[in-house]
Order: C-alpha cells, then sequence, then structure tokens
DNA sequence: TTGCTTGCAAATGATTTGCACTGCT
DNA sequence: AGCAGTGCAAATCATTTGCAAGCAA
C-alpha cells in the first residue's frame, strides 16, 4: 500500500467511512492522470465502476478533503487529488477544448500574492481558506 | 445615454445585434449590483424579463464581450460586466452560502504576477487570454 | 445483525431550445 | 416584407437520489 493510500484510508476513517475498492479505484485512476479529469475519463478508467457511485464517492472523497470539484463552465466539473497530497499548484483552462492542465508559480510570486490576500482578506472580515488562480485561453492543441 | 450604454451599443451593432430594451434592462441591473449576480437576482432586478430571454440576452451579451460568466460550483452561474467596461478584478467567494465579492490587488502584486504567467505559458505554448484569482472561505456573514 | 456501499432506474433542476408571435428597420 | 427578439412550454443533460440487494465489521 502506498502512501498516497495510507494517508486517503486515514482520512476517510478519521470519517468513520470505508476505504472500498470503488474509491481505490477512484483515488488510482486521480493520481494516474497528470491533471484533472472529468467524470467520462474518470470512468473510462474505471469502467467497472457505476456512474452513480463514482459520483458519490467523488462527494465522500471531496468532504474528506481527499478530492477537489472544478468548475470552469465546461459541461462536465473536473475532478483532481487535492493540493495536500499533491502540491499546490493552478490551472490552465482552454476556451475552445475545455482541457485543464496544471501549472506551478515560483515561490516568490506566490508569496508576495499570499501576502497581499491576507491584507484584504482581513480588511473584509473574509476567513480564506485556499485560493486558485485559473489562466484562460487557448491550449497548444487548439490555437 | 450614460458612457456605458453607448459602449454596449457599440459592441452589440458589431455583431449586428440590437441594443434592445430588454438587453438595457440586464447591463443596467449588473452595473447597478456591485458584484457579479446570479440569474433569479438579475430577474428579481427586471421583472419584467422572461426567464428564457434573460439566458438568451446574457449569451448574447457575452458573445459579444459585454458579460462574463462565472461559475464557481454553487447552483446558479454568477455574470458581471466584463472587465474592460469595470476594471480588473477578481473575487472571493464564500463556500457557505455561495456569494462573490470583488476584490483588487495592488498593481505591485499584478505585475509581478503577469510577469510570471507570461513566462510561463510562453513555454507551454499556451495562448492566454485573461487570468482569474478566486479566494474561496466563509464571508463575513457566514464566519 | 447493523449499517455503510453499490447499481439501477427515476427524479431534479439549471440551462437550452422549438415555435409562434411581436416589433424593429 | 423580412428578419431579429421575445415568451411560453417542452426538451436536455449533468448530477442527485430512492430503493433493494451486497458486503464488511
Amino acid at each position: 500500500m502506498t502512501d498516497l493510500h495510507r494517508q486517503v484510508d486515514e482520512r476517510l476513517r478519521a470519517r468513520d467511512q470505508r476505504y472500498t475498492e470503488s474509491r481505490r479505484q477512484i483515488v488510482d485512476a486521480l493520481a494516474a492522470n497528470s491533471g484533472p479529469v472529468t467524470l467520462p475519463t474518470l470512468l473510462a478508467s474505471a469502467p467497472s465502476l457505476a456512474q452513480s457511485s463514482a459520483y458519490r464517492n467523488l462527494s465522500v472523497l471531496e468532504e474528506a478533503g481527499i478530492v477537489r470539484r472544478l468548475v470552469h463552465g465546461a459541461d462536465h466539473a473536473f475532478y483532481e487529488l487535492a493540493e495536500d497530497l499533491t502540491g499546490h499548484h493552478h490551472h490552465l483552462v482552454c476556451e475552445r477544448c475545455g482541457s485543464v492542465q496544471d501549472f506551478t508559480l515560483g515561490a516568490r510570486v506566490e508569496q508576495s500574492l499570499d501576502e497581499a490576500i491576507d491584507d484584504l482578506v482581513r480588511a473584509k472580515g473574509f476567513a480564506a481558506r485556499h485560493h486558485a488562480i485559473d489562466i484562460f485561453g487557448l491550449c497548444a492543441d487548439c490555437s
């Protein structure tokens, strides 16, 4: 059992949930992909899963802080492993084909951004949990 | 006729579309609100509009670059005037009540971010059109 | 046994679309 | 007249949910 699976198992147990075979398949499929995937893509990677179970399990995994759900206006939502399992990153979103690709920013930029956000959020009385940067445009294949 | 209406009219004409009373009502409602609004909110501001017409007109306005549509996972999408009509800004998204609030970052931070993004995007062959920063958490009312 | 999980089929609900009608131009 | 815009009702489609059966503790 890999370290990833151990962490997932732990978080599910903490919420009195079992780490079933279906859930393991979902986590494997998400870990295998380089970026966020849609439900149809996910089902293609784990053909034995029922669609409704996939949705249900993704929502359990999301509540347990294992999976993050992204919505960018395309038909389907995208799913990826939570940042604390894979590392902080952001997304390039193709406005034509809807694909989503990960990227990271240098520590310097992230830090100055964090500081600016801290100030702002304090002034507004907003309790920030995380931030996301999306870059919209055309991916290499579409442009 | 205000400057805003003049600009909208111009962009619609450029696409052979008319600036009708319904569309004007939508633009007024969006301009009157401080942040992005959902369709139900919009309809409340312009009760004589049919729901389907509101959706149809918003999509026309979006294609003409007058309106921007935001999707953040809540039930409804949010709509706001395009940034080149109102100025560059970002969003605080409340994870409990789903409300969305605008904010701006200092020029220094925006600039260092722009530079980082330029480099990145060039390396990936991605044609960037715009970026968005979303901060997720709990708004002042919900926390 | 008890209760979490699953798969199937049916429901939900935001958004889109067909169609007939109204109103610019 | 000719065609864009509108409202109503019906369709679409991702996602959610009810329910009966399977399975782990």
